[in-house]
RNA sequence: GCCGGUGUGGCGCAGUGGUAGCGCAACUGAUUUGUAAUCAGUAGGUCGUGGGUUCAACCCCCACCGCCGGCUCCA
């Protein structure tokens, strides 16, 4: 018998009989790993660990406490699934169940139109239990198109996957494939799927999962399709994986800014305004306030100019912007008035910045021209995405258009990128990547050799900051090529912030240009760019990131005065009084109600500090400093001492030196 | 928009085809207190809205509204 040779992650190489699998393999390697072995990584291609291999191949033994093991077991899952349910609803129709990040779905048509209700989780989830412990193989069969459409007769979606597949309509997943062959994995007699695999080798491999809830999704993603029902379930390596997920998933409804918004009284969303509308309460006012302020100085700093425009415009101005065309959708129905005329409100203001800029003759001389406004818009979103303060209808983006010359450009980009980074980092976001989107392949408008230019700028200035930068091939706009700023929150969920945009186009459309050198006309280049995107969707973010508990720069309350007596509350007047001359935020909790409870209460606020002050204060001029950051109180602090920590602290906005 | 869930005093929840309850908050009074809940009392709801079934509906049915989860992470 001759012998192949494998070779191995770490480098080295082994020899097998001609034949040998990777479970031979991970059998040959050591009794640990043939047990723990789900999959096999064969010159870089997920396999089943029972098939053959070839000799040269490079093969990594998948286990499951990796990325490509829980991928396998996910998907594993997700077919335990869909047998379960066919077993509960003879005649299911089930249709994809990938596995995804954190999990696995699958989609399903139930027969006669039924629905699965939310109580139906749990009868499922033991008939998966059921499956797994009869330990059923995955046994992986190929078939030619002809053989597959007979094996799938009574399941239209898997004919519909075949004959797509046959005719080559889903090409990027077939690029390795064959295009006339089929290949199913069978568990049992009465079950077998549709499916490229690979699959763990039985189904008591499987155990640690949990199926989450139940939702619509269409066939395909496409609205004009039918509407199947999804089931999402997550799946982990072990009991402790799946309880730490589940755990995670608790902190985040922790951390939901609409419970904490409500909790802290900062804003709502009254039904008589309506969905999406929200009112932000006087302690959300704070909040916002001082985002808006601190944004605004730092523009100033940057060189920029303030602008305001209005709310509501003819239509013509959308006509001429192309919103109208591309956008209408996403806008508010129109107003017709009297006298004939269609107003609009406004879903973004870049058009208005034109005109500014267009309502005399520019040069060159003034350009870069950098205009600022906290615009208010309104977007038309579909009642079924509004969400919190993140998905809303009406929003206030911190929106500023830059017009330059291309020359300038590079510079604008770089000096940008500097400014939002900078900008995100004081407030306390610092874990970021950027995203550059590229020109999409169909329809775009400018020359190659502007997209090129501005995208090689993007991608110059993005490694100059020395981020991660992941590619978004063809994800631009038409009209120009994007770099957004990625943030990862404080439990390492990933929030899109800042976008920075080229825009090719609107000058063009708007007929926008400035007298160069050279006494000739010259079409600007305009950066459409938002560092918060919208300070509502920011606030929003903040809130989850901090929990609630916002550094103290930021925090609608700074101090609470607690005097232990009513006759301390002189005292407690007095530093009242003193913090508020330097503009700190504090209230007094008068003592007609025990220390411990009014503690409690400013604690449950999420207050940065509470000072209480008693006999020993008044006569030594200290105050008992109960930090939110802190386990302990700290007893007997200078007065003093305290104002020009807490000053400093506020001032560096509770961040380290030399940030 | 579509699918599933959900809607009870400001908030969090219970509840049953037969006149609506608890905790917190609020208000009033007492309590003067050294670091996460002092005690007592009072008030507050046309049970999301509109229809229907019934002798009787918060409960059952229908419609609408709001909210929650999801709707191309692809055999």
């Amino acid at each position: 018998m001759s012998i192949i040779e494998i070779a191995l992650p770490d480098g080295s190489r082994r020899e097998l009989p001609e034949g040998a699998t990777a479970a031979d393999l991970a059998a040959a390697i050591g009794p640990r790993l043939a047990k723990d072995a789900l999959a096999a990584s064969v010159n870089g291609q997920l396999s089943d660990l029972v098939r053959p291999l070839a000799s040269g191949d490079s093969v990594a033994i998948v286990t499951p406490a990796s990325a490509e093991g829980r991928e396998v077991l996910r998907h594993s899952t997700a077919h335990v699934l869909a047998q379960a349910v066919c077993r509960l609803w003879p005649g299911a129709h089930y249709a994809i169940g990938p596995a995804i990040t954190d999990g696995f779905y699958y989609d399903f048509e139930l027969p006669n139109g039924e629905h699965f209700s939310e109580n139906d989780m749990e009868r499922i989830e033991e008939m998966m239990r059921t499956i797994v412990s009869e330990d059923q193989p995955f046994v992986r069969s190929e078939h030619s198109i002809d053989e597959g459409l007979a094996l799938f007769a009574d399941q239209p979606f898997k004919t519909e996957i075949i004959t797509s597949v046959s005719t080559g309509a889903n090409r990027e997943d077939l690029a390795e494939v064959d295009a006339s062959v089929v290949s199913a994995y069978r568990n049992t007699d009465s079950f077998v799927d549709l499916c490229r695999g690979p699959h763990v080798p039985r189904t008591s491999r499987l155990g640690h999962f949990k199926l989450m809830r139940v939702a619509g999704a269409y066939w395909r993603g496409d609205e004009k399709r039918p509407q199947l029902q999804r089931i999402y379930g997550t799946a982990w390596e072990s009991a402790d994986a799946l309880k730490a997920h589940l755990y995670q998933i608790e902190e985040a409804k922790r951390r939901d800014h609409r419970l904490l918004g409500e909790e802290l009284d900062l804003f709502s969303f009254p039904r008589e305004i309506g969905p999406g509308l929200a009112v932000i309460h006087p302690r959300g006012g704070t909040i916002r306030r001082l985002m808006e302020d601190y944004s605004r100085r730092r523009h100033v700093q940057a060189g920029y100019e303030f602008v305001y425009t209005p709310h509501i415009t003819k239509s013509e101005l959308f006509e001429t912007s192309g919103h109208l065309d591309w956008y209408r959708d996403g806008m508010y129905p129109p107003m017709e008035l009297d006298e004939g005329q269609t107003y609009y409100l406004k879903p973004m203001n870049c058009p208005f910045h034109v005109l500014i800029f267009k309502s005399r003759p520019r040069s060159y001389r003034e350009l870069p021209l950098r205009m600022f406004e906290f615009g208010s818009v309104y977007r038309y979103e579909k009642s079924g995405v509004v969400h919190g303060l993140t998905h809303v209808r009406g929003m206030t983006q911190d929106d500023a258009h830059i017009l330059c010359t291309r020359e300038q450009m590079r510079d604008e980009l770089t000096n940008l990128l500097t400014f939002v980074l900078g900008l995100l980092r004081e407030f306390g976001l610092n874990d970021f990547y950027l995203e550059l989107s590229t020109r999409p392949a169909e329809k775009s408008v400018g020359s190659d050799q502007e997209w090129q230019e501005a995208e090689a700028t993007l991608e110059e200035v993005a490694r100059a900051e020395g981020l991660e930068l992941v590619l978004d091939e063809g994800g631009g706009a038409f009209y120009g090529p994007k770099i957004s700023v990625q943030a990862r929150d404080a439990i390492g969920r990933t929030h899109q912030m800042s976008t920075i945009q080229l825009d090719f186009q609107l000058p063009q459309r708007f007929d926008a240009n400035y007298i160069g050198a050279d006494n000739a006309k010259h079409r600007p280049v305009m950066i459409h760019r938002a560092l918060f995107g919208s300070v509502e969707r920011f606030m929003a973010i903040l809130i989850e990131h901090y929990s609630g508990a916002l550094p103290t720069w930021l925090s609608p309350e700074q101090v609470v005065v607690v005097p232990v007596r009513d006759d301390h509350e002189e005292y407690a007047t007095e530093i009242r009084d003193l913090l508020g001359a330097s503009e700190v935020r504090a209230r007094i909790e008068h003592a007609d109600e025990p220390l411990g409870g009014r503690v409690r209460r400013a604690k449950t606020e999420k207050v940065p500090y509470i000072l209480v002050v008693g006999d020993d204060d008044v006569a030594a001029r200290t105050v008992g400093v109960n930090a939110r950051s802190s386990e302990s109180p700290e007893r007997g602090v200078a007065l003093t001492d305290f104002v020009s920590r807490l000053l400093a602290e506020i001032e560096s906005h509770g961040l380290p030196e030399g940030r």
